[in-house]
DNA sequence: TATTGTTATACTCTATAACTATA
DNA sequence: TATAGTTATAGAGTATAACAATA
């Protein structure tokens, strides 16, 4: 292993906690807003979002759990209850018997739209209001780096521990 | 009111996105290195981290709730859980005998202490990895208004509604 | 009357492990 | 054997409302 004992300076820190806080605060409004604007969680309106912007309107268990970065387990219970909602459909893949596709149904676009406009409104008046358009450009062009470095970083030190041996 | 019905353009959806999955992505790995050295959940970190900064080593509860954004009630739990573990120490305030201010004990400082460098080095790892030192600097100066914007700005439409009248 | 904090409670969410079925 | 998904279950966390005590 590498000599790792890297150290945050003040800016460092204090950018981490700036960032962790802005968006902490961002998805509370937000979570709020979905809730009231259509009894959503979050990782409800993720998964319908993602489904929507989809050409074909679904995907696979897998690459939803993937995306929005989840235990199998959790996904399962997320889609049952939207699939309960009637706000999507599961139907066995076509080409992989063992995937499951789902699929947004028309009642789920429906609400996606109707919540959509006051979900906008609450990320521009919180985010992006102290913001200037090139303010909002340079933003984009640091995270992108940080998102696909994190997205190519395996995120544990290594996989699940087994608890027995060792 | 305004006219309101801002909008956002695919720049900023995009960023909005990238903002979210990368906080959540630095939140997941970092939640599970405090668990793993020192059965913190990221909210008791929080918590041990405010109180080992004041100079005091102490906070009043509202305080402390203000800071980490939660209810009244999920603070007292949390405060429970991290006095019943000896790392706090509740008492009433002098001053304010409604108040409770709540001390980090030594125990708490020594385990804020194990849990330091490698929280650090995540974050150094994860987040700051692709970015220069003058990336840094961008991105704080552009944190920071958001940040004081959403402090400053209700975060919800209004107060808590009363159930009851209207 | 307003504020501070606690309690009781109910509920949502998440993760782990065991299991089934297909590749 | 490895992958995809489900189920059961158990636990952590959060919010709401009712309450007690002090300002």
């Amino acid at each position: 292993m590498p000599d790792s004992r890297p150290s945050l300076d003040p800016l460092q820190l204090g950018t981490y906690f700036d960032l962790i806080e802005v968006v902490s605060l961002l998805r509370h409004s937000v979570e709020q807003q979905l809730r009231e604007a259509g009894d959503l969680s979050y990782v409800q309106f993720q998964l319908l979002a993602r489904l929507g912007d989809s050409p074909t309107g679904s995907h696979r268990m897998t690459d939803l759990a993937d995306g929005v970065v989840y235990s199998r387990s959790g996904l399962t219970y997320q889609a049952g209850l939207l699939e309960k909602s009637g706000l999507v459909v599961r139907a066995p893949s076509p080409d992989d018997e063992r995937s499951v596709t789902v699929t947004i149904t028309d009642a789920g676009r429906a609400l996606l739209a109707k919540v959509l406009p006051g979900h906008i409104e609450v990320v521009s008046g919180q985010l992006f209001a102290p913001l200037s358009r090139d303010d909002v450009k340079t933003l984009a062009e640091l995270l992108a780096p940080v998102r696909d470095h994190m997205r190519a970083t395996p995120p544990r030190s290594a996989a699940p521990r087994r608890r027995k041996g060792a």
